[in-house]
DNA sequence: TATTATACTTACATAAAGTTATTAAGAAAT
DNA sequence: ATTTCTTAATAACTTTATGTAAGTATAATA
């Protein structure tokens, strides 16, 4: 009996899309270039400290380019790769699902 | 202006997806229903212990139905809800981005 | 001199995940 | 009767990841 097994490149690409805010990152970065406190303002609760991390590790892995602008005070801005982009169909099948499915608690008023 | 912001719906999905082991764990069901040992056996490195979380989290969310058989010894057998089976779509997305992206690393043959 | 702004970093605390050993229930073997 | 086997976990403990709060560097402005 032939035995199902997982593709090592989907079980790599959920190390990080597996890891806590990276679904969140990327889809921000799909509406375009931002820079760090844009992230901090569109992602809610995400700290300097996990976003400094994981944008490293972003970058590290080809899907996202860190570009610096000497202005006063400095610009950095953070944009997908082409590899990064092309995250954007699966993304949105994440959000149509959610669309479908994801119920949101809403708090009793009194 | 306008500010960019993201759907809670979606933000809510990645509290799942955005786990260790919950995209591995759904695409194995995909295949098809799976035991406890099944899923241990066929994702690799995953411990008891937060294979146990993460059922109890994915049954929580109507992402998959524990069904109970008493044989001897017991059966217990996981499978996907339509909520569930219907990731698949998202998760053939991540599948093909992987295909195309990821590179794996090669241990020097010498 | 003190304050503002951006993009972080640092030190410390808590939560999540990993490791190893153990449990429960029933049957079967010794 | 006691040990062994099986599945599906759980318990205690260690390590890693994430969260929190404060601090840093640079240069301009008040």
């Amino acid at each position: 009996m032939i035995k199902f097994s997982l593709c090592p490149r989907y079980e790599l690409a959920f190390e990080l899309l597996g890891k806590k805010w990276t679904g969140l990152i990327i889809r921000c970065l799909l509406d375009g270039p931002k820079r760090f406190s844009d992230l901090t303002d569109i992602i809610p609760h995400i700290s300097a400290k996990v976003l400094a991390d994981r944008m490293k590790e972003l970058e590290h892995q080809g899907i996202i380019i860190r570009s610096v602008y000497p202005e006063i005070p400095v610009k950095i801005e953070y944009s997908l790769t082409e590899k990064g982009r092309d995250l954007e169909k699966a993304l949105e099948q994440v959000q149509q699902w959610a669309e479908k499915w994801i119920i949101i608690k809403q708090k009793k008023s009194e």
